[in-house]
DNA sequence: GTCTATATGGGGATAGAC
DNA sequence: GTCTATCCCCATATAGAC
């Protein structure tokens, strides 16, 4: 099993000093990961970034790859959840403008999170084998549900649903991956609120209308799903 | 200057053998490099994927870092001039789905080149300072122009044009950077033909749809461009 | 639980024969 | 130009004192 944490066995509950000392290392290998990569990272970097000899790394998670699947694991547990909020019978007028907030909101406050997972994907996700599995996929088509079955009611013009999917996710992450490129091209040492603001305004505006949710919502009300089926 | 490949100074061409071995190894390394990244990539396996003992890497590349730039400034060369394509009184229904074909089949081909940018830029861009410049910045308001110049003409809605061509960069590139996550949620081993003609038809739909090209375009022809400007 | 000192291996780079 | 053998550093991991 990959995403145990193994440190602390045979304990009924960690101390309190344990507790604070493990989220340091977390937070600094979190950091460090980010950066520079897995093999990038050093652990006396991510020793020296938390405070702490780099024997104690050692001792709170018995390797490098340990630690990596601990920081994985705590990343992966804040990111479902999101597209699970989004229900068949929403209105698409409504929840897609929250959905694509709440991705914005994450890659603007996340954004260590979510090039962790960024770089792991670009390699082959060799450390997420046990999360890409059959269960995934169900889940994943669940998700697709939604938007066919809003397709279906005439809600949204009849668009493959898995893609739509792809690019609600690539358009809002890559303001936490590509922060570096973006800031480049606008010329900002920052990305401000403002920034993100009208990030999420303009990706808002593109998909409810690309999706016939904004204009001629009557338009695809004749029951038409069509020819783009299936992903 | 970064990009400069070091090998054969003071020779007025290489030799056909050096040639065939550079391309070898920058075959090799751009492989390498994608799968692991700059650190997790050893001179020893470039070498031999390359076919090539390691210490003739470094006769051609003097160092490992001198390999990673020459692979890099491969992609950029590949990279810039699709976006240069689009002018301001072309027909955005046309050169809109235009160039989001030709991005979608640099996804599909040269995959390993969109990955080691992506890494490169997730990590900093530490070895592209020479890239991300003044003269960048310019270029890339130079593009905006082009989609600002086609929302006062009406003939795009009035959408921020930066944002846009973030939108279409990472949805693009998703395809070749994500492309372990998209199988695993489709539940393919490799994505075919298909998928990627299905990705690119539901993105220009979106897109056209979303810039208010597809349907009522008389709805901006009034010459608002109004109050979502500035990048 | 904490930390210093050290063992061990891998990887970039080079010397030098051919 | 090519390739083997080797150097040397750096990073992971551990031993063992406190």
């Amino acid at each position: 099993m990959l995403f145990k944490i193994a440190a602390h066995r045979g304990r009924k509950s960690p101390s309190r000093i344990r507790r604070k000392n493990e989220q340091l290392i977390l937070s600094a290998a979190e950091e460090e990961f980010a950066r520079h990569g897995y093999k990038g990272a050093s652990m006396n970097s991510i020793a020296v970034r938390a405070g702490l000899p780099k024997a104690n790394i050692h001792y709170y998670f018995n390797s490098k790859l340990e630690l990596y699947a601990a920081v994985l694991s705590r990343i992966i547990e804040l990111w479902d959840g999101t597209l699970n909020k989004l229900k068949a019978d929403d209105d698409p007028a409504v929840a897609l403008p929250e959905y694509i907030a709440a991705k914005m909101r994450f890659s603007r406050e996340q954004p260590l999170a979510s090039r962790i997972f960024a770089i792991e994907i670009l390699n082959g996700a060799p450390n997420l084998v046990g999360y890409f599995d059959e269960e995934y996929r169900r889940w994943f088509r669940s998700r697709t549900e939604v938007f066919r079955a809003w397709a279906q009611q005439g809600r949204i013009a009849p668009i493959d649903p898995a893609h739509l999917i792809f690019l609600l996710w690539s358009a809002t992450q890559h303001y936490a991956d590509f922060a570096c490129q973006i800031r480049a091209s606008i010329g900002k040492e920052e990305l401000t609120d403002d920034d993100y603001d009208s990030a999420t305004r303009t990706l808002t505006q593109v998909v409810l209308r690309g999706c016939g949710v904004l204009e001629s919502e009557k338009r695809f009300s004749t029951g038409c799903t069509g020819t783009t089926g299936g992903g």
